[in-house]
DNA sequence: CATGGGATTGACT
DNA sequence: GTCAATCCCATGC
């Protein structure tokens, strides 16, 4: 099956965080022992070099190489000390700009995504699997070894929209749990999607 | 080498 | 509404 080439994320940010909805984002883990599992994209967030918020704003360091590498691969970074959050590098290489993945609908290998999200077996609502960026990494069972990753080969990877999600309508707002520029409207969620994390846009 | 701050979540008041 | 868990890494001495 198809995925999305590098050429697709090699282009301005807000415009790549948009079309990443409706996108599918899969994870087969490596050795083939653990089942496949994947989701619809229905919320992002874009994040640009030229802002504050942006980990790359520092510049070249380490951490941001990633960012400032080339396009289609997986930048993925422990927060918090807990959550491994997925991004996808965008723009041309020596432009540090990613979108960030914050809500998955779950499609393949449910499941396993519960089993992973509630080891003690504890009921979990389907939408309550993936409505966070936290959430969705552990769910797919998404770890930091996957940063570096290209998302077209790699063990993570992003499908084109399918039939049922060509138009989606997206709502604009602004990024979730961020304390510099704050104000951008640099988030998009899918409307009237109940795996959209809180707060929805349209509960604002 | 020491420090401090998170692109979060879940539990609890 | 509040708050702690916990680790990576940028920064500054």
């Amino acid at each position: 099956m198809r995925t999305l080439p590098s050429d697709f994320y090699a282009r301005p940010v807000l415009e790549v965080a948009r079309e990443l909805i409706g996108c599918v984002v899969e994870h087969r883990p490596a050795g083939g022992g653990e089942p496949l599992t994947s989701g619809v994209i229905v919320e992002t967030e874009a994040y640009h070099d030229s802002e504050p918020a942006c980990h790359a704003f520092v510049g070249l360091t380490p951490r941001t190489r990633i960012l400032f590498g080339p396009p289609g691969r997986a930048y993925v970074y422990r927060s918090y000390g807990i959550h491994a959050l997925l991004n996808a590098v965008c723009e041309p290489e020596g432009v540090g700009a990613a979108v960030l993945i914050r809500a998955l609908q779950p499609l393949a290998g449910i499941e396993a995504m519960r089993a992973r999200r509630s080891p003690l077996g504890v009921a979990m609502r389907d939408e309550e699997l993936c409505s966070g960026p936290g959430k969705l990494t552990q769910a797919l069972g998404i770890e930091l070894t996957e940063n570096g990753g290209d998302l077209y080969n790699g063990p993570v990877r992003i499908r084109p929209r399918e039939s049922a999600w060509l138009e989606p309508t997206i709502l604009t707002g602004t990024r979730i749990g961020i304390t510099k520029a704050v104000e951008l409207p640099w988030r998009f969620c899918v409307a009237d999607n109940r795996n959209v994390s809180r707060p929805r846009p349209s509960e604002k």
